[in-house]
DNA sequence: CAGTGGTCTAGACCACAAC
DNA sequence: TTGTGGTCTAGACCACTGG
């Protein structure tokens, strides 16, 4: 069974990507897309070395990969598995509403209520670490999906060469500071919860007092130089937050 | 500066614990004690490999589980660099209640309102990957921080050996199952917003319709079996949850 | 016992950054 | 040019699991 999987695997010395990122990515496709079964074993290190003549060190490295994104766990002595999990999605990966909405299958769109530079608010200059008063583009977006309004964005941007009218033909703002070669890393964020006001439950047509989940997002480019400031209020029976722990 | 720290790095082949393990713990104790600054380079990897006798390899295994905890970040071509970070705690590390709080210098305490062995509730049994009826531990606490009730806990246990008595002398549950020999490994939570219901109100002290912060865990032993589901009802004034997230 | 993952070595070549 | 991190090799020994 599956032996006659691992003969699909490929590996090319030749092509410019990484050995272990070629085999993590066939064996993460063999994972998600259910061929191997959960609890499965997965060829052992050696075999896959030899197999792949590749180096042992090197097939670790792909494992590691998704070891860390718990898709597989390794126990000492028996071997490597596929790792047993509800088919939703969690992994804390770093991705726009676009992004995140598209890989659940919805159709994501945004209605721009404000695009505007403005002073940094206080609260805002401290997260991003600024001089309070520093321009910031401010941007207030109404997310819909598939039509249905399920959240209300407010970012803080610290590139100010941005229009309204990009923003609404490329749609995801994340798209469009890559494209401006800024290197999204890493964000940290804030869960809370909240209710209602009165403006916030009309644009998302709710009623006043109805739960929020609030996140706060701050995101850092690759040097570590604070790019945005967002602040999100979803819909609470429209949106839940899933993470993944290790102990 | 940086020299003069390096010279403190003690590296024993001798003891058990792995070398990466050793080199990783006493970097991270220097990051974050603040003795090296955010932004300031480490030494290389070349420099450290020789300066402890050992492998290029091994100074980067500790290097990479720094990265992976955020406490550091690499630049090609030009070095390994501290982290700058606001001090918060924001790691995905499963801890208990008690845990999380005690590192946040707070003193956790709980009251234990229900502790009997009941048939899993279908939901629950999903959950837990069991039939429905198979018997599990329903524990329901108000956990309390300084005195203050801040959550209510429902949580179902796989183990159902487990007593009011005992959970009452050590107060944390993970304790309490780790004494008992299971090996936490691995959670996924699930967070909403919700509003307070009257019971929920009363026991948490707060008005029936104020935000909670909803969290559902379930826990997974290093044999990926499931060893409880709980669920958290949170004052939203009293608990905010953070994540990091990577690109 | 044989097979597995965990740790470790002592090199190598590369692309990139900085001077 | 020098030094850095990124990738890779071809071994090694160990502790653990299972039969």
């Amino acid at each position: 069974m599956t032996e006659r999987i691992t003969k699909r695997l490929r590996i090319s010395k030749q092509v410019g990507t990484p050995l272990y990122r070629q085999l993590q990515q066939q064996l993460e496709d063999l994972i998600v897309s259910g061929t191997w079964r959960p609890r499965e074993p997965l060829p052992s290190e050696t075999e896959l070395a030899a197999r792949l003549d590749i180096s042992v060190m090197t097939v670790r490295q792909a494992m590691g990969l998704l070891v860390n994104r718990g898709l597989i766990y390794r126990e000492k002595g028996r071997g490597t598995f596929v790792a047993p999990r509800p088919l939703e999605r969690s992994l804390q990966r770093l991705g726009s509403f676009t992004e995140d909405m598209r890989a659940r299958g919805r159709e994501p769109s945004a209605q721009t209520l404000l695009c505007e530079v403005v002073p940094a608010p206080a609260q805002i200059a401290a997260d991003l670490g600024f001089c309070p008063g520093t321009p910031v583009l401010h941007l207030r977006r109404l997310r819909l999906v598939d039509g249905f309004p399920v959240a209300l964005h407010d970012a803080y941007v610290t590139r100010t060469d941005i229009t309204h009218a990009e923003l609404n033909s490329v749609g995801s703002l994340y798209a469009l500071l890559e494209q401006r070669g800024i290197e999204l890393d890493e964000a940290r964020e804030v869960l809370e919860a909240v209710v209602a006001d009165t403006t916030t439950a009309e644009l998302l047509r709710i009623r006043r007092g109805a739960p929020l989940l609030q996140v706060t997002r701050i995101t850092w480019d690759r040097h570590h130089v604070p790019v945005e400031s967002i602040t999100a209020l979803c819909r609470a029976d429209m949106y839940h937050y899933s993470v993944t722990l290790r102990r």
